[in-house]
DNA sequence: CTTTTTATTGTCCCATGGGTCAATTCTTGA
DNA sequence: TCAAGAATTGACCCATGGGACAATAAAAAG
């Protein structure tokens, strides 16, 4: 009984269970080993001397490799996400959540090569991993529901739609080209030209009611 | 002196020499293998068996396991490329250009998730492989060039090199999309995205001048 | 203080994969 | 027809990597 309670998820603050250090501890690792080698050049060995453990342990905390990688991109992704939510809690405008979702997307810190890279790596493994493409598929709902909560106030719905999906797709090529050609596009570039694309889009529309 | 010009790589229509042909078929097998196993289950010996070879002929053709996948991301560009040259050769006006460059990328029997998976895995080893870095950034520079032939008649030259960013950006990001979610993205939803894209940038472009 | 979990390590196993090499077959040109 | 060179194979080597496991150390519970 007294177990359950200390096992229980429900405490989101505190979850100082060593066992969730560990595991935390790990999956980073994990991703600073997709860094630097790629999903090609990751082993459970490497991983564990980033962590500075062995290699026993890491099988000791997930049942294999590919679970561990799959609670990497977890990892990464709630990062990412954090930085979104953060500035979306200060938007009041809907053109604010827009921007909270583009500016969250590119936060320096987090807009780097080898964050790029690892995430790479993840991406290309995802269309054979189920577990994977189940993550990326959340990543990608909660990506267009955040743009949707700002656009729903900027266009129609159908158009609503077609620019989420453009700013997401914008997004992600902005970010492959920084980990294909690391300096080629700097953050401020990056917001910019989403920015544009939006202020692009809105104003094909209204010169086209205009126009009507 | 007769070999000199066997070997001569001047004739492009007929280099029919038997290791042109090992070279391509292999090359080809490991696109292939590419696209099912990705770049962590991608080996000789599944290529060798795609190709119906030995693994011994593989390494007899190719230095080791990376210059094959350095030619065998080369194959799948020259691919690609050849789709908007084609394209490119029959367009007049600037627009007709872009949507050349555009469509091309896009092609129907091209832009399929396979496709995206192997070119996917690729990506995710630039960061660690020189020769493919140069590659991709030979790839980029041709894209840039293409898009630049058709912009320089449609907005400033400043102006034309910010959207030629944001126009292989969004191809990239779209590319990605099929990718992680096949079947998210048809070829006519990419095309119109890009071409919504340019036409967004280019309104506002002309609102601005208007305006002062 | 003892018993029972839990954490952690190091060793072992075995399959796989990259790469070498000698041997063999096939081409081709004289 | 025959010799020289290219194509092709299969066997071999060795390092590595994923995973199982038993043994030990550390905590926690009682």
């Amino acid at each position: 009984m007294s177990t359950w309670i200390r096992n229980a998820w429900i405490d989101p603050v505190k979850l100082k269970r060593l066992s969730d250090i560990r595991r935390k501890e790990l999956r980073q690792a994990a991703f600073a080993v997709l860094e630097r080698e790629g999903i090609a050049g990751a082993t459970l060995e490497k991983v564990a001397a980033q962590a500075g453990a062995s290699k026993g342990i890491v099988l000791h905390y997930f049942r294999n490799k590919q679970e561990l990688f799959e609670h990497a991109m977890r990892e990464a992704n709630a990062v990412l996400c954090q930085a979104v939510i953060a500035r979306l809690r200060r938007a009041r405008t809907p053109m604010e959540r827009m921007d909270a979702v583009i500016e969250g997307n590119f936060e320096e810190h987090l807009f780097q090569p080898p964050l790029c890279h690892a995430w790479l790596s993840l991406c290309a493994e995802v269309p054979r991993d189920e577990k994977m493409a189940r993550i990326q598929r959340v990543i990608h709902a909660r990506m267009r529901s955040n743009l949707l909560s700002g656009l729903r106030g900027l266009a129609s719905p159908g158009e609503a739609d077609d620019i989420a999906l453009g700013v997401t797709a914008l997004i992600d090529g902005l970010w492959l080209r920084l980990g294909l050609q690391p300096g080629s596009v700097s953050r401020e570039q990056a917001v910019r030209q989403v920015k544009n694309y939006v202020a692009g889009r809105l104003a094909l529309r209204e010169l086209a009611t205009a126009g009507a």
